[in-house]
DNA sequence: GTTAGCACTCGGCAACGGTGAGTGCTAACA
DNA sequence: TGTTAGCACTCACCGTTGCCGAGTGCTAAC
């Protein structure tokens, strides 16, 4: 038995009715709201069938039919593949991003805040991973008289900082000829060799300033290899009857709490449009009854970043992809600028 | 009529019955728990005279009683007048520090999941503020053709970065030069001096980089008037069965997402070993069931940050007050080593 | 001042039964 | 062969009822 052209327009209508309510759709829901034409013990039929399909669940016997997660599929599935995105305002977007951020933790943070406000799930942004970038300043600020700020400046834009110890007998200016010489020697090369240069020659001067910029410069790699995360919106989850639980809602906070966690599953997207999870599928038992969908955006040329929304697997999909694809492309446009 | 000595050794016996089991204590517990020379009705004459003088509550009448918040305030003030804090292991608190955290963000993110996890409250952290501070150096850091890293240092070691837009025609050295012009005549100065200083003379050549850095001058002032904000184990309110109604867990968590409220409630407080609120005396509606504990940490000679935790009101002041302390002084002693 | 005794209160819990939404099945109809 | 009306059946939900027990306040005796 396959599924025909009408049992997928009742299946369709059992989902939107039930992304609305929460409450488990009848066949007479259905024979009065949607399909019109239809009688309920026709409906009852059809809805036996896409049970016996694997495409609806029953709470119990005498109550109405849930979708399953092989439902939301292919739910998702069709939107995406008819494009069937609401557009969503970009007005409403730029507005809140009226004050230009400054660093990147906070323009992510604040799109996190944005992003869940917005659909009222939880959102999670994620900057930039930026695993093969190039060095292109290095420089040495002085702070006290025995330390000093080494700010290493790389082709993403990414700029890093961290406060080690020199010598006592270093000036600004002696910094200043020193950062000259490591940029001079390391412009150019990405990370991992920037490291195996500086291990290779040690100018016995400027020993100890050297092995803690390698160290930096590790710090660097592994961040930019990482990536930041900010969530927005964690109590969101919350208004919805699904984790009316408080068990299950602590689980699924404490897993927010948990960035390693979030980060393993964000990484595993590549740069695709959207990229939905839905209930088994993000493999965390936390969010069996969640769906998660992520989009990227683009930083530069190069190197891009994810955004996305963590809801009820009774998700209004379409109007997440709508959301997601018009921040993403003001976080794009919003950096782009910002690295000029 | 006052409370005696039996009074408040009762009205303590309850309120340690209460902070364990979070169950109405009877005068039958009491009596045979802790006051076993007494009788069960003596207690209950006892009790009501509590009851009367309003320091406990009466969910309804067959159940047992509760202590009021004038009652944990009293037995508050006791535990501090006799500086009964319980002390914490250092080294279990050490144990959560070893690797070394570059950036103020990391290490305050990182003690408030600290804090949060040793007491099983919710944590804040704030960093120090640095209203008063006096600038150090100045520095530019090419980034692309167009575009600056100004680099910031202040006498309280605090480091603030942004960058600026700058006009084509300026390499390393040029911005070198402006950086130790800029350092030599701001070097020494407050925040607000320097702003105002850089308005009065400005060099048309450099016009729009100073502008710039009067504009990011501004942003380190107002950031280090307010001071940053962690916060740990949020979902650790979800744990007590005072919390148990999802509504209410909302609030709070809505609360601890919109950080301004709990950053005016951090700041109200002075620099006391210990501040302690309980429920209605934190002036917030979402917290009339929880305590706020806070405690200062220093940071140098001149500013200093808090800590503190959220709880229930039956929380165990004790042990928390001793965790704070320890907490406290280690993350002096960490800051100060950090800035050498 | 302390305590035993007793009547009383009231939340919590389990059992009960009615209601209604919803189903599956069957038989008749187009 | 697909559709539909009818009907028996199931079962969650909800309000009612009654019991249990923890706890109280009061009184009287010690």
């Amino acid at each position: 038995m396959a599924i025909d052209e009408r049992k997928f327009r009742i299946l369709q209508a059992i989902i939107d009715d039930y992304i609305l309510t929460a409450i488990p759709v009848g066949s007479r829901t259905i024979s009065k709201k949607y399909e019109t034409s239809l009688s309920s013990a026709t409906i009852r039929n059809e809805m036996s069938d896409l049970e016996e399909l694997g495409y609806l669940d029953q709470p119990h016997v005498s109550a109405g039919r849930v979708p399953s997660a092989k439902a939301y599929r292919l739910y998702v599935d069709q939107l995406l593949q008819q494009g069937k995105i609401l557009k969503a305002n970009p007005e409403s977007i730029r507005g809140h991003f009226q004050d230009r951020a400054r660093q990147m933790e906070d323009v992510i943070g604040h799109a996190a805040q944005v992003l869940s406000s917005l659909t009222h799930y939880t959102a999670l942004v994620m900057s930039p991973k930026t695993p093969e970038t190039r060095i292109r300043t290095i420089q040495l600020v002085p702070v006290t008289s025995s330390t000093a700020l080494v700010v290493i400046v790389t082709d993403s834009g990414i700029v890093r900082d961290s406060i080690i110890r020199i010598g006592n007998d270093m000036d600004a200016d002696a910094l200043y000829s020193i950062s000259r010489m490591l940029t001079n020697r390391l412009a150019g090369h990405t990370l991992s060799e920037a490291q195996q240069t500086l291990a290779a020659q040690e100018p016995p001067a400027v020993q100890q300033v050297v092995a803690s910029i390698s160290d930096l410069i590790g710090d660097v790699q592994k961040q930019g290899a990482a990536g930041k995360l900010a969530v927005g919106g964690s109590s969101n989850i919350l208004s919805f009857p699904e984790y009316s639980d408080v068990e299950k809602a602590k689980g699924f906070l404490s897993l927010l709490e948990t960035k390693e966690k979030l980060l393993q599953l964000l990484e595993q997207d590549g740069e695709m449009a959207f990229t939905v999870r839905i209930g088994p599928e993000t493999g965390i038992p936390e969010l069996v009854d969640c769906s998660l969908v992520t989009a990227s955006y683009r930083l530069g040329n190069q190197s891009h970043g994810t955004i996305g929304v963590i809801g009820p697997t009774r998700m209004q999909y379409g109007q997440v992809f709508g959301i997601l694809r018009a921040l993403g492309e003001h976080l794009s446009s919003l950096l782009k600028q910002d690295e000029g």
